[in-house]
RNA sequence: GCGCCCGUAGCUCAGUAGGAUAGAGCACAGGAUUCCUAAUCCUGGGGCCACAGGUUCGAAUCCUGUCGGGCGCACCA
């Protein structure tokens, strides 16, 4: 350990030359990337379980720019589905009422009131002019209407989460031409065929029936069945539409992606990755990470939420009440596949159980005591520059070499959870440079020749505050990866 | 029936190129406040890492099987 006191010493001055830039990596050697998340459908404002997608997606795109890859982070839009058509429906309805009719809802309709503004608008816009219409007339212009505002609502959504994505939109998708374009070329490549399904073990549909149809022979690449492109009505099913999406991505330059999904979406994810591997002819890699659900509760009581009345809570009603941080911070606090408690009164408690606040006490601790240093020793100028020259052969005592080290662990944390695409790990990393740093703050406590500020002791004084300034470097740069900004004082 | 994920302390969870006596928080028992913010720190008890095999010098980690839980299973998205 002496042997090696000025070596860790002098990693203290790394860190605090490069500040926040301390821990970037070249391991991505500016590939591209592209990270797919949220992508929900836009038939209303999103929820809490979009949140947990929206984040982790969100932080891992930020962890792969530190770790060196040019990342794109975007948001598929699955505007041509037909559940678009019943927000069509849906929607057509409350303009209905925005001229007073009395409307009934049925059922498989969207309910949530946050349409009734939509059907407002459309006779703002269009008037009368669809009161009368054949469904078949109106249905394509409501369509991308509603769609259009829900896409609007979901960025602002996301916005308040400080959430930028590139849209692409599936139904523009579709009308380039782009998946005839995929199949012809997966065509060419021999992987589709005409064949007949086995129908599926386990519960049986009662409309099975055998029919030949366009397959893409997905068991050649991991899959366990072929899977249908084709509907039996000559439209493209939803999966054709996506591989022709994930070939629009490789085309666009991106040979490693990343999406974010749903657990409900498990199944899917064999299908995807064989689909990849035949459009990018085994070149390209396409990672999938499941999010598992979000469990909302408040004081320990579950919050009910009901779809089928849209009487759920939304996003905006949970960062509203908690704040856009600690959405981020708690999203982030278990890994991506283990379910998650949100409990919204204990997390804006400051109690022991609450891990946000463990994390900006030991920040707000080093910013007062940059505070205290200039009140109490006002003839000691500290800045970034003496910082830098101070002697940082003082530290040496047991906790501050224990913070160091766990400090320079840094690099390597952000390259193996880059590498593992598990941003999860920044957040129990920091809490782990945090404990070590309220660990050697402690000392002083008992003894008060170990404290960060030593009365008389200039330089000591400043090899200390230069380890602190190192811990805030390595917090902030931490957080900047979750999208949270550090506290500098508690209230 | 098949596929994927999970099973680690009383509770909630980390532990990921296989590596030393398996870690944290909460809870429980005790201790620290003439102090740089105690929203903190220290000490202690508490584990057959679901179970059984296998690979290995070495397995919570890799392989096989069993049990238990979650999710999914044409022509929805």
């Amino acid at each position: 350990m002496t042997l090696n006191k000025d070596f860790w010493a002098s990693q203290v001055g790394a860190i605090l030359s490069q500040g926040r830039d301390y821990g970037n990596s070249t391991i991505g050697a500016n590939a591209k990337i592209n990270v797919e998340y949220v992508s929900a459908n836009p038939t209303g404002p999103l929820h809490i379980a979009h949140a947990r997608g929206a984040v982790i997606g969100d932080a891992l795109a930020n962890l792969l720019a530190k770790a060196g890859y040019d990342v794109t982070k975007e948001y598929y839009i699955n505007d041509a589905g037909s559940q678009i058509d019943t927000l069509a429906r849906s929607s057509y309805l409350r303009y209905r009422e925005a001229f007073g009719e009395e409307i009934t809802i049925p059922e498989g309709f969207y309910p949530g009131d946050y349409l009734v503004a939509v059907g407002e608008n459309l006779k703002a816009r269009d008037g009368d002019k669809w009161m009368n219409a054949e469904e078949a007339d109106w249905l394509p212009v409501v369509r991308d209407f509603a769609s259009d505002a829900m896409v609007v609502k979901i960025k602002e959504d996301l916005a308040q989460l400080d959430i930028v994505q590139t849209f692409s939109s599936e139904k523009a998708l579709v009308k380039s031409g782009a998946v005839e374009r995929a199949f012809k070329m997966m065509d060419e490549k021999g992987v589709m065929y005409r064949g007949v399904l086995e129908p599926p073990k386990g519960k049986a549909p009662e409309d099975w029936e055998p029919r030949e149809q366009w397959l893409f022979k997905a068991t050649d690449f991991g899959d366990d069945v072929d899977r249908p492109v084709q509907k039996s009505d000559g439209s493209w099913t939803y999966f054709a539409n996506d591989v022709a999406y994930h070939f629009d991505k490789h085309e666009r330059g991106f040979v490693e992606m990343v999406d974010i999904f749903g657990v409900d979406h498990g199944g899917y994810v064999k299908r995807m990755k064989a689909a990849v591997q035949a459009i990018t002819s085994v070149e390209g890699s396409l990672d999938i990470l499941l999010c598992n659900l979000v469990k909302l509760s408040r004081g320990g009581e579950q919050v009910k939420m009901s779809k089928r009345s849209g009487n759920f809570i939304t996003l905006r009603e949970v960062v509203e009440e908690v704040g856009k941080d600690i959405v981020r911070f708690l999203m982030l606090t278990r890994k991506p596949d283990a379910p998650l408690d949100f409990d919204l009164d204990l997390v804006i408690q400051s109690s022991p159980d609450n891990p946000v606040w463990y994390l900006h006490y030991a920040n707000a601790r080093i910013e007062a005591l940059f505070k205290m240093t200039r009140d109490l020793l006002p003839d000691l100028e500290i800045n970034d520059k003496d910082l830098l020259g101070a002697d940082l052969g003082l530290l040496g005592e047991s906790e501050e070499l224990n913070l160091i080290k766990q400090l320079t662990a840094w690099p390597r944390v952000v390259e193996s959870s880059a590498k593992a695409r598990e941003p999860h790990r920044i957040a129990f990393y920091l809490n782990d440079v945090s404990a070590a740093f309220q660990r050697w703050y402690s000392t002083g406590n008992k003894n008060a020749a170990l404290r960060v500020v030593v009365q008389g002791d200039k330089d000591l004084t400043t090899a200390r505050l230069a380890l602190a300034k190192a811990t805030a470097h390595v917090i902030a740069s931490g957080l900047a990866i979750m999208g949270v900004e550090p506290l500098k004082e508690m209230r």
